[in-house]
RNA sequence: GGUCCGGUAGCUCAGUUGGAUAGAGCAACAGCCUUCUAAGCUGUGGGUCAUGGGUUCGAAUCCCGUCCGGAUCACCA
């Protein structure tokens, strides 16, 4: 039970007792006494004022004076305008803090087995060119959010669905056709899904080559962009595919193989892991079936041409395309169809999709349709919209070569970490592989604490030239505080100091009940995070838990302290701030070292 | 043009049911290592919370208008 539990009720009895009516939840507001203020929490009387009938003043006196009289937990109170600032005895806090100290992990739930799950869709990434820093946030927001949802108490399956066919990959086979002369990732030595991406690119500008020559010999640009050659024969490309043609199927199973394996790499390097991948050439022809349903039922209508359209004007929104006058169907056909089929697969209580903000009016088209479909689960269809990456110069842009490669980004984190870490010299005893590893940690670690700790909705800026930080709010400062601690937690070990329940006779000075309050509060960042999808919450959090052991570290000695209870709650103090520091970090997909 | 999102220190960002004097980090400057890890700690400077109104005991937060930025409104995904 935390604190503001704990008086809720305490003082919802009083202001009962002394003016006989019981103020409801709204009116009992109670928050964290501010720094510049004695106290531990305090209670705002102005919404009180129109039980009491009295001045906000007398309003606080009254119910501090009951407080104190009736409950020992309590030390004293001050008024200041209309706040009563509640200051708790030091017994209390040790009580508190041993009950968390008993706890394994304090602040996850265990899941519940029995409850739908949650399934977030998250990465999706096509298979013409490498991941770059806009996935990277993508697929860390997916990890750490199903972590988060997870200790949160909920069960949790993450899906991944690879958009693997489609003129984008024709495009990379007929450009190897041409100019590959067969060779392969293993004969150039580069990564798969870099090496298919080349020749993405490589038809691109062949692409161009010939659009400019079409215009040499007269015709419009417009004209040129739809005869050009190579992009002809990508089309002609497609339609093998899609007639199963088993030379073209052959070579794109190859060319996605070794995309495949490019990205297995990229997504071990951030930590990434799947329970169920989807590939969208098994799921494109979804949807379609649902289509003739609606149909039926009135809620689509089909054009003269054939097309199938749903008019959702009287919803604010336009008239939307379902199925092509040809019949083919378009992307959010199947997305229709894979949203029936995971319901039927896993009953879920809530699907997120985990996509950018441009795709925010798809979606609210998608959820639209499945209502009026009838799903009654279309409620649960939730879109989880984070805002682009930027550049300081704006949007990436890959034909001006500013897309910022995931792969390069993460070497490039780690190297730094490196050169800051030989400058430093405190791994220099270190054996290589333990130091590499740990070098890893940080690296990584700075780059996923700099996207995650962005609220996901807001646009953030990247600047490659400042490259991310290592000091201050960033992921190495509470990967620091957590090595510190268990620095000194080796030592203690080595001293033969026992762990064991703190004694209550100890009085907790000002920096270690602030600890406590805010370790208290752990559970409530998880829950929030949760429900608000936001894992920022955490990294706040964890920042402001490592900042505020800092200072006690800072100005208070552990292992030298004289008084044995002291010395060993300060020990126990570090322990739990340590283990939660880790849990909050795990929950953003960040490792913390034992040493760095 | 319609819809949605955003605008907080020079820069990057916190500020969650409306609460006290709006906070961090970076950058700048000044201090603190014979003492448990200085990737740390302390201090200084830096703000008409885009802007004008409204709601009330009280507004960065809620409502309306205006300005600026972004996204979107495809027989693309």
């Amino acid at each position: 039970m935390n604190i503001e539990q704990f008086l809720e009720e305490k003082v919802r009895s009083i202001v009962k007792d002394i003016w006989g009516v019981e103020p409801d939840t709204g009116q009992l507001q109670l928050q964290q006494t501010r720094k510049d203020f004695e106290g531990d929490i305090t209670l705002v009387a102005f919404p009180l004022l129109k039980i009491s009938h009295k001045s906000p003043e007398e309003t606080c006196n009254a119910i501090g004076e009951k407080l104190v009289e009736l409950h020992p937990e309590i030390k004293g109170f001050n008024v200041i305008k209309g706040f009563l600032n509640i200051s708790l005895t030091p017994s209390y806090w040790v009580n508190t803090f041993n009950d968390v100290l008993s706890q394994k992990d304090f602040g996850f739930k265990a899941f519940n087995q029995t409850e739908d799950p949650i399934v977030i869709e998250f990465s999706s990434p096509n298979t013409n060119k490498p991941l770059h820093l806009g996935h990277i946030r993508n697929n860390l927001l997916g990890m750490s959010i199903s972590r988060i949802l997870e200790k949160s108490g909920k069960r949790v399956v993450k899906v991944n669905l690879v958009n693997d066919r489609g003129v984008h990959i024709c495009k990379s086979m007929i450009a190897w056709m041409k100019f590959g002369n067969g060779e392969t990732p293993q004969s150039s030595g580069k990564k798969g899904d870099l090496f298919v991406g080349n020749y993405y690119v490589r038809f691109d500008k062949e692409f161009k080559v010939q659009v400019e020559k079409l215009k040499a010999e007269g015709l419009s640009e417009e004209e040129a962009k739809v005869k050009a050659p190579i992009l002809l024969e990508a089309q002609e490309l497609l339609r093998k595919w899609e007639a199963k043609d088993p030379e073209t199927i052959a070579l794109w199973e190859k060319m996605n193989g070794w995309v495949y394996k490019g990205f297995d790499q990229t997504y071990s390097d951030l930590g990434i892991t799947f329970d169920k991948t989807y590939y969208e050439s098994q799921t494109y022809l979804l949807g379609k079936a649902e289509v003739a349903h609606g149909l039926s039922k009135g809620v689509f209508h089909k054009k003269d041409d054939g097309s199938v359209w749903i008019d959702l004007t009287a919803d604010g929104l336009d008239e939307k395309l379902l199925l092509r006058a040809d019949g083919t169907s378009v992307y959010i056909t199947q997305d229709i169809g894979t949203a029936i089929q995971r319901y039927n697969e896993y009953h879920f209580q809530e699907h997120i999709y985990v996509v950018g903000n441009e795709q925010e009016y798809h979606f609210q088209v998608l959820k639209l349709i499945m209502k009026k479909l009838g799903y009654n689960w279309s409620d649960a269809l939730y879109h989880l919209s984070y805002g682009m990456v930027l550049l300081p110069e704006g949007k990436m842009k890959s034909r001006e070569g500013t897309v910022v490669d995931a792969d390069d980004l993460m070497n490039e984190m780690v190297e730094t970490a490196r050169d800051m870490s030989n400058e430093l010299g405190k791994l220099d005893d270190v054996d290589t592989s333990t130091t590499n590893q740990i070098i890893r940690m940080i690296g990584l670690g700075a780059l996923k604490y700099f996207i995650l700790k962005v609220d996901p909705k807001k646009n953030m800026t990247f600047n490659p030239k400042e490259s991310i930080d290592f000091n201050g709010n960033t992921g190495p400062f509470i990967q620091y505080t957590h090595a510190r601690i268990r620095s000194v937690i080796r030592k203690a070990n080595e001293m033969g100091i026992i762990e064991g329940k703190t004694d209550n006779n100890i009085s907790p000075n000002e920096k270690e009940v602030t600890l406590i309050k805010l370790i208290g509060k752990f559970p409530e960042a998880v829950q929030n995070s949760a429900s608000e999808h936001n894992p920022a919450l955490i990294a706040n959090y964890a920042y402001e838990l490592a900042k505020e052991y800092n200072q006690f570290y800072h100005d208070y000695s552990i292992l030298k302290e004289e008084n044995a209870s002291t010395r060993l709650f300060r020990i126990n103090l570090s322990t739990v701030v340590a283990n939660t520091l880790k849990n909050a970090m795990w929950l953003l997909g960040i490792d913390v070292p034992e040493m760095m």
